[in-house]
DNA sequence: CTGACTGCAAATAGTTTGCATGACG
DNA sequence: CGTCATGCAAACTATTTGCAGTCAG
């Protein structure tokens, strides 16, 4: 599993970030979702179950639990943006699924010998890097198309 | 180089698409510039020299451009969506300097062994990558930061 | 209590679409 | 000449900001 509730909740009092209601209402919500969402979809899903809670606010507490490491961007496709829950604080990487959104994390990305040439080739001095691979997940690739 | 002015006027008359002086002169920005651009800076480019192209424009043709494989995309940081020419048909991927926005493209990529490794662990039928490393030119490191 | 948080509305930015005019081939 | 391209304006979507009221600590 990912950070408990708990865990984040501990974070954010640590960084002298309020819990508010609205913000356990959508660590819930990305917790219990293991996909990558979008700000839209997840404030739709928050709201489903509790009218009331501003996109707005979902930007806002994205934005803090992003500055605190405990979710992630990906950006798969054109529509970049979407959020998901970090499992590892660690450096890794994401394979994505292209049916239905479900992400997995990986860190055993074996790209320094890579990187060390390209730095030699290119001069560049790079810092970092993002690897995304997209494909079908297990289930859907069972999945016949109709 | 990338591609020459004429073999890009070539690919478009193939496909069926007008050679307009915009197209040419949007055609000519993408070229002359090694950085990646957003649709939004190269119209402000392409006006100053010539104005009265619409941004409008710009999107149409980076659009057809794409689809016709001679430039595409990067998705370094926020503001996704950039576009620059493509200096080869083939699989590649980019090197891109946060510092002066300049590309380099290197196919030479050895994920095979890992997409192999991760399609095993994770039972994903893997499609296609994004692989983007940043970091500072040789240029820009050597620049002193003030 | 007090400062941080919230929701609304409005502002902004980025991108797309409809339409009449104009130009390439 | 007919078709495709252009530019304008307007429509849209996504995101950010200002502000007054509310609430967690």
């Amino acid at each position: 599993m990912s950070y408990s509730a708990k865990t984040i909740a501990g974070v954010l009092k640590q960084r002298g970030y309020k819990l508010t209601p609205q913000r356990r209402l959508i660590i819930d919500e990305i917790i219990a979702t293991p996909e990558h969402q979008t700000p839209g979809a997840i404030h739709e899903k928050v709201n489903a179950a509790h009218p009331g809670i501003g996109l707005v606010t979902i930007y806002r507490t994205l934005e803090i639990l992003e500055e605190c490491g405990l979710i992630c961007e990906t950006h798969s496709g054109h529509s970049c943006r979407s959020y998901l829950m970090r499992n590892t604080a660690a450096h890794h990487h994401h394979l994505i699924c292209s049916d239905c959104g479900k992400v997995v994390d990986f860190g055993d990305c074996s790209l320094s010998d890579l990187e060390t040439k390209l730095m030699e080739k290119s001069g560049f001095k790079i810092n970092s890097h993002l690897l995304e691979f997209l494909g079908q997940c297990g289930d859907c690739a069972q999945k016949v198309p109709d």
